[in-house]
DNA sequence: ATACATGCAAACATTTTGCTTTGGC
DNA sequence: GCCAAAGCAAAATGTTTGCATGTAT
């Protein structure tokens, strides 16, 4: 298995409550626990990266779902707040899982393509809170990606 | 000097200046000096924000001109290092001239939609520096914005 | 005169919607 | 049975290219 990025560290038995506990919540929301809803989840929270809705049509327990659901699903999602939009500046729109313990701060890689998560905290809890207390800003959220080389390939 | 004499406050003739440098650059670069690429300039250097596509083809001296024709003209300013592409997770790409004198740290009011600087400096170079010595890192650049309600709108 | 730049149309890609059928509750 | 979800198709939107003409050099 091409183990991916960051910290894959959560057990099969972790991700399968996780994902209960996530489609627990949507049901209270009126939506309903389909096949789609749980390979869609299982998808975002096993690979912990961000996803190009046409990459989630190929992923393999969504391959040959129309787009079109995957879409609905994603906005749904969104609309929950289960999901969080990104945008790198290249082609589309990339979607995450806004699970409390991501930071959303992101790497990539200009030469390879891969997206990562920044590995240490985030440091614009200060800057926040300065916007908040010094010029009045309120509910605020960000978006951070780093662009350059990634190690592997400086070398190369 | 408090660094960020960036707002909007540029006399006429320093922009005319500017411009002017800057074509000079672009003609250097093989491009001609022409009035669609004058009016271009312009309206980015003024507003002083990011703009996209389809705004650009409503300032008022680049009305009419043809979507096809803006369009090549910033994909080539872009090449040239001229202009920066943006992405602020909503619609589509935004472009503004990369001047040396901007940051390129945007807030974004989700209730208004404005589209202003940071009012200060940044504070990532911190991290690009850990990125680059401790994690092997080369190249880095960064895009950050922040979303939240603006001063005026939190107000209301 | 020689390219590059423009305008127009059309190809493409992506996102979004309408509508009928399927399936969760 | 009721209503949300899925599948299919097509519309709307946004991005990119081809080609004939215009224009800066």
């Amino acid at each position: 298995m091409e183990s991916h990025s960051s910290d894959c560290c959560v057990s099969h038995e972790e991700s399968e409550a996780i994902i209960g506990r996530i489609i627990d919540e949507l049901r209270d929301s009126g939506m309903r626990k389909t096949e789609a809803l749980e390979e869609l989840l299982h998808a975002m929270l096993e690979a912990h990266r961000p996803f190009l809705l046409s990459e989630l049509s190929e992923v393999p327990g969504l391959a040959g779902r129309d787009q079109a659901t995957i879409y609905r699903l994603i906005m749904k999602l969104k609309d929950l707040g289960k999901v969080r939009q990104l945008n790198f500046g290249d082609k589309g729109n990339y979607f995450q899982l806004n699970l409390a313990d991501h930071h959303h701060d992101y790497l990539l890689c200009h030469d390879c393509g891969e997206i990562t998560e920044v590995p240490f905290p985030c440091v614009l809890k200060e800057v926040e809170k300065k916007l908040r207390e010094q010029f009045g800003w309120k509910n605020l959220s960000h978006s951070l990606a780093f662009h350059g080389q990634c190690p592997a390939c400086s070398k190369a």
